[in-house]
Order: structure tokens, then C-alpha cells, then sequence
DNA sequence: CAGATACATTGAAGAGTGTCAATATAGTTG
DNA sequence: CAACTATATTGACACTCTTCAATGTATCTG
């Protein structure tokens, strides 16, 4: 059996919580936040929801034109969110048709809430 | 010298979605990414973690006592949590107990769905 | 009072992120 | 073939974020 009553680590004698811990994991929250952080930024945010609104139809020079960031910074959060496995690209000629995956979107609110609620 | 063109909104002739513009606001996009922002940071979720676990009983020795991270990194990110309006503290002697605010997590879930769902 | 304790703040260093000009790549067109 | 076009990549710079040692502040105890 263990031995839980005896406080092994010198503790504040006013303040107490001895086996006060995460129950979040390490990896699990670093997951959770990567999974956050990819959302975390304006730009990307304005790509996903353009991408949903026309799916498969999107090429870069389109997203460029509508954002207030030039073409390699469009690419740059494309490769991003694509690392990400939120979306994916298909090249037809010169043009590159950006599109969401949908299932993937779909794991990732998921997630999103289970940690959430895990944290309630 | 080299006269400029004028520059038209000639748009390419083999891709096109002339009207293409993201649906969310540039503001609502800043606010919804600082939302996901303040989340998005481990030692951020584990202190929301374990403050959600003992509501009202968790001082700052506590959270340092199970957390990879030294005093000042603790309240630095104390800080922030309490700027973002998630938690807030009673100072009792020396100690300070950190709690969440249930209500404002309640609507920052409620943002974060609401937002993702318009983007789906 | 002096010393100790819990926490906050400051300041500096390093890591990471976002951006763009320049350039590379690959496909198209003449 | 050469010229052109859409996109990707590179490299550099600026900025932000994270961290911690040092220090400050407030409270408690003897």
C-alpha cells in the first residue's frame, strides 16, 4: 500500500492542495493547444471561412485578393493550415484550388469541445 | 523610365471568384482569434484545468508545485488569464486563491462554437 | 521592530511567429 | 524555344511570446 498520508515535499503550513495535478496529460495538452494555435491567428481564420464558402473553388491569387497580406504570406498560412490537415490543395494547371476538409474540421470542433468539457 | 500601367482589377482569366470576401468582419476575426490565443498555451490549459478541479482553493504555491515552470512564469500567466476576464482572485493573508469564472468560460464556449459553427 | 513568506513586477535573453521582397518552380502560351 | 503566369520557397527583419533571476510589495510571526 502506499503511503499518501505523509507529505513527502515541505509544504506552505497556511496553503494546502498536496495532490493538486493537471488531469489534462502533458502530450494531450500540447496536442490541445497546437490544435488551438493553428486557429489562433485572423488570417487563417478568413481563409477557412472563405475556403468553406466555395468549396473547391478557391486558387491562391483568389484568397490574396481578398485578404490585407500579400501572396507568400497567403501561401505561407495556407502550407500552415494544410500541415495542419485542415485543408488540402488540388493543382489543375497553373492554378491551385485550396479546399477544406471537411471531416477534419469536423474531428477538430470535436476535440475541441470534448477538452473543453473535460475542463468544465 | 519605365511608365506604370494602369492598374485595373483585371482579374486572371483562368480562376475567378470576383466577389470572394470573408464573411466574418476583421474585427470579429481579432476578437475570436485573441479568444483562441489566450487558450492556446499549455501551461495556460493545465492552470484552467486545475483551477476548474478546486474551485476557489488554489493558491499560487499550488499551481507551481505541479507545473514545469517557475513562480514569476506561474503569475505571468495568471496575468493573462485574468486580463482575458476567464479567472479572477481573493487575496486571504498572504495567499492568493485563484478561481475560474464559470460564467465567463460558459460564454467563451459558447463564442467558440458559435463562431466555428458559422464557419463550417 | 526584524526576519520570513507568498506573490507580483521588472528587465533581459532566447525562441517563435508573421511578413514581404526576391527568387525559384512549374505549367502555359506564342 | 522564350516569355509569361500562378504559386511556392527562401532569407531577412521586426515583432511578440515565453521564461527566469532579481527585486519589490504586502503580510505574517516572533
Amino acid at each position: 500500500m502506499m503511503e499518501l498520508t505523509e507529505i513527502t515535499e515541505e509544504r506552505s503550513p497556511g496553503c494546502c492542495n498536496p495532490g493538486l495535478a493537471p488531469r489534462i496529460g502533458a502530450d494531450e495538452v500540447r496536442a490541445l493547444s497546437d490544435d488551438l494555435g493553428i486557429l489562433a491567428h485572423p488570417i487563417r481564420l478568413q481563409i477557412l471561412d472563405m475556403l468553406a464558402q466555395r468549396d473547391g473553388q478557391v486558387c491562391v491569387c483568389d484568397l490574396e485578393a481578398a485578404l490585407p497580406v500579400k501572396q507568400p504570406t497567403v501561401s505561407h498560412h495556407l502550407k500552415l493550415l494544410r500541415a495542419a490537415g485542415l485543408i488540402d490543395c488540388e493543382r489543375r494547371g497553373l492554378w491551385a484550388y485550396y479546399f477544406v476538409l471537411r471531416p477534419a474540421m469536423e474531428s477538430l470542433r470535436a476535440r475541441l469541445l470534448a477538452q473543453f468539457d473535460a475542463l468544465r
